[in-house]
RNA sequence: GGCGGAAUAGCUCAGUUGGCUAGAGCACACGGUUCAUACCCGUGGUGUCGCUGGUUCAAAUCCAGUUUCCGCUACCA
């Protein structure tokens, strides 16, 4: 009978710069999911890669000097070592700039546009600045804005846009009888109530204001939106061919069993692809499962902190399978999973240099001492026995039905739960009193032989988590991996083998000040080194383009008053989570004014500073506050503000001009 | 503001449709053991199961209200 067929994907990794170890994670657990569905004998077909155009990427290879195809294949390379040094068995490692997918998206972009789910659509009355958004004309109330009631501005550029209404009931439809498509199951809540239901907006998929992507082949001032040309990697990635001529893989692994994505993409997976999808005639994805974060314990990961951590980092420390194990052991299904240096050496420390490495070492040490090496099943059984025997064959099954809910942690406990009981198995059995009498050697012989052969059993399981680690212990064991279907009678190790005379030590124990210490002076050098890159910075001048707006007249600046304000009384608005209120003193006028920068500025650190203020714009509710007037920011690339101040102190009420 | 989720031992979390003295791992303390990587095994918690009410023979579990935190989303004049 033939292999059932399995596909799995991760995301393509974005190739803005070297992926730390939350990056790294992604690829680790889809690597364990597929490395088992193989030993359950299905035919798997894993592919991962990186995604490679886009605005950031352009301006990034602009910062560093060279070519965007000079920079994407740096970072796409580094990344892809990256995977290799996790022990990753991925098929197929695709980039978006590989030349047959970029041919693909632009035929399934002109596809699309034939068909008229593309189709050529204008700014013009349609765009409000303000609001950064594009209203189809049934939008707009009375021919305004319908979110802040105001003019849409003409537009100055034509754009390609994605029918999204048309397919949006078949997918609330397919979402609503298919509950196991959005994992986990919360998120489907999400999607529904916040953009399925309300009703969806046609999506604006070509830019012109850069260059770096996949032209539009009919129409080349146009590139491809960037999810569009990323999303189609799952299936040309597979040789899919719109125009039928489609490799056999395609016929064979699409579609999709699993995407395996962060729960931030979630919206372009579960919304976006399947209606491309729809759009192409092909089958949808099987399950769309977005995993949690691994976070650092101590604040947010910066590299100015010099506390971001990356995998190579951790593999020279403790090697790969350890980080494996890490990553995912520390992960829960559904909530974010934290890793810090103490974690790592204490999960060393506890369950791979005791439970499993001390296990491994003192069974093989006793069947030297004991039998010259040799293992044999002399079958004295006693009542003690059966316990460990139940849970042995228990396991297979009980991991098993762990990964088949993706809950892969839970998998690995099941792994080790064998292992300590198998510990607790040595300690009832006390092999060295059994050894001190003669009558008693052929139990011994049996004991050691169980051990043996519950670590074999438990070894093979290992061997989608930590794959080195499975194949030390079996070879020490002298012996090899039995598939999922050989795990169902005791006793098939086979009897007489001899196991390696010396143990090697698997996993070493740590000690937790000296590797702080090792930490200490890592963080520093990353720390310095984001220094002289900022330096660098400074001395580059990075720069942020925005959208161009459409020249003004002189009279329409004038229309504008500016003034210097002085905030003297500041406070947050209550039930909104952005916005602060300020009494701002102009002249002999003190204004309410409310802005949304509560994220940047205290309100006790607002009180005292004098700023840049519109003073005669329309007064407007926000979030119920009255607000007559706005204070003017400057925003970075990050979207973070700065207020602006007069560079000389200035008196309330100073004209701006 | 809208929708959803969470709150259980020092820490990280399990607790299926309400049912026996509320569990696991880690950490900590004590005891045992010596084959082994100072390891392994055992024992040890008076935890207000966020708070207040309610339903019930019985509530961590169901209902209502409340507080705090989180996610998505809206607001950024």
């Amino acid at each position: 009978m033939a292999k059932k067929p399995y596909y799995i994907t991760t995301a393509i990794a974005y190739t803005s710069g070297k992926p730390h170890i939350g990056n790294t994670y992604e690829i680790v657990l889809a690597d364990s999911i597929a490395r088992f569905k193989r030993q359950q004998g299905f035919d798997v077909r894993f592919q991962t890669g990186t995604d490679e155009h886009g605005q950031k990427i352009e301006l990034k290879a602009q910062e560093a000097g060279v070519t965007p195809k000079e920079f994407v294949d740096q970072v796409s390379g580094e990344i892809k070592r990256i995977w290799d040094l996790m022990n990753t068995s991925y098929d197929k490692f695709i980039r978006t700039t590989d030349a047959d997918h970029e041919k693909q998206v632009q035929k399934i972009f002109k596809k699309l546009y034939e068909k008229g789910d593309i189709y050529k659509g204008h700014y013009e009355g349609l765009y409000c600045t303000p609001c950064e958004s594009f209203f189809t004309a049934s939008q707009l109330v009375d021919g305004k804005c319908p979110d802040c009631g105001r003019e849409c501005q003409p537009a100055k550029e034509e754009a390609y846009f994605l029918k999204m209404s048309k397919y949006a009931d078949a997918l609330i439809n397919h979402i609503n009888t298919h509950p196991e498509f959005i994992q986990p199951e919360s998120r489907k809540n999400e999607m529904m109530n916040n953009f399925l239901l309300p009703g969806l907006q046609d999506l604006c998929v070509s830019r012109t204001s850069f260059k770096w992507g996949i032209p539009v082949d009919f129409d080349d001032k146009h590139v491809v939106y960037v999810w569009l040309d990323a999303l189609s990697n799952y299936i040309t990635g597979l040789g899919f061919d719109l125009d039928g001529n489609s490799d056999e893989k395609f016929e064979k692994y699409w579609p999709a069993d699993l995407h395996l994505i962060g729960k931030d993409i979630l919206r372009f997976h579960t919304i976006y692809w399947p209606i491309m999808l729809m759009a192409l005639d092909l089958p949808l994805p099987k399950q769309v499962f977005g995993h949690p974060w691994l976070l650092q314990g101590d604040g947010k990961m910066s590299k100015s902190k010099g506390n971001v951590i990356y995998a190579d980092q951790l593999v020279d420390m403790f090697g790969v399978d350890a980080v494996r194990y890490f990553v995912l052991h520390e992960m829960p299904f559904e909530s974010d999973g934290v890793i810090s240096w103490e974690l790592l050496v204490e999960r060393m420390n506890s369950d791979l240099a005791n439970t499993l490495g001390n296990l491994v070492n003192r069974t093989i040490s006793m069947s030297n001492k004991y039998f010259g090496g040799v293992v044999t099943n002399t079958g004295v059984k006693e009542a003690v026995d059966d316990e460990l025997i139940n849970l042995t064959l228990a396991t297979p099954g009980k991991v098993i039905a762990k990964m088949d809910q993706l809950r892969v942690a839970d998998a690995i406990t099941e792994i080790f739960t064998l292992f300590k009981r198998c510990n607790k198995y040595i300690d009832e059995t006390m092999p060295w009193a059994l050894a001190k009498d003669e009558a008693k050697q052929d139990r011994l012989q049996t004991v050691l032989y169980n051990l043996v052969e519950s670590i074999s059993l438990g070894a093979a399981l290992l061997e989608a988590f930590m794959p080195d680690t499975s194949k030390k212990i079996l070879e020490q064991l002298n012996t090899t991996a039995r598939t999922l279907e050989e795990m169902d009678t005791y006793g098939k190790y086979v009897s007489g083998t001899k196991v390696v005379e010396k143990p090697e030590i698997l996993f070493q124990r740590l000690d937790s000040k000296e590797i702080m210490e090792k930490v200490a002076v890592i963080q520093a050098e990353q720390k310095a080194a984001a220094a002289a890159a900022n330096g660098e910075a400074v001395a580059d001048e990075t720069v942020v383009d925005i959208e161009a707006k459409p020249e003004i007249s002189y009279d329409d600046f004038m229309k504008m008053q500016f003034q210097v304000g002085k905030i003297i009384a500041c406070e947050e608005v209550p039930k909104s989570k952005k916005l602060l209120c300020s009494k701002v003193q102009i002249g002999s006028e003190v204004k309410q004014i409310v802005s949304g920068i509560k994220a940047y500025y205290s309100p006790e650190e607002m009180v005292g500073k004098k700023v840049m203020v519109l003073v005669n714009l329309k007064p407007a509710k926000l979030a119920g506050v009255l607000s007559e007037g706005m204070l003017l920011c400057a925003e970075n690339e990050k979207g973070e503000l700065a207020l602006m101040v007069p560079e000389k102190d200035m008196p309330s009420g100073a004209e701006i001009c």
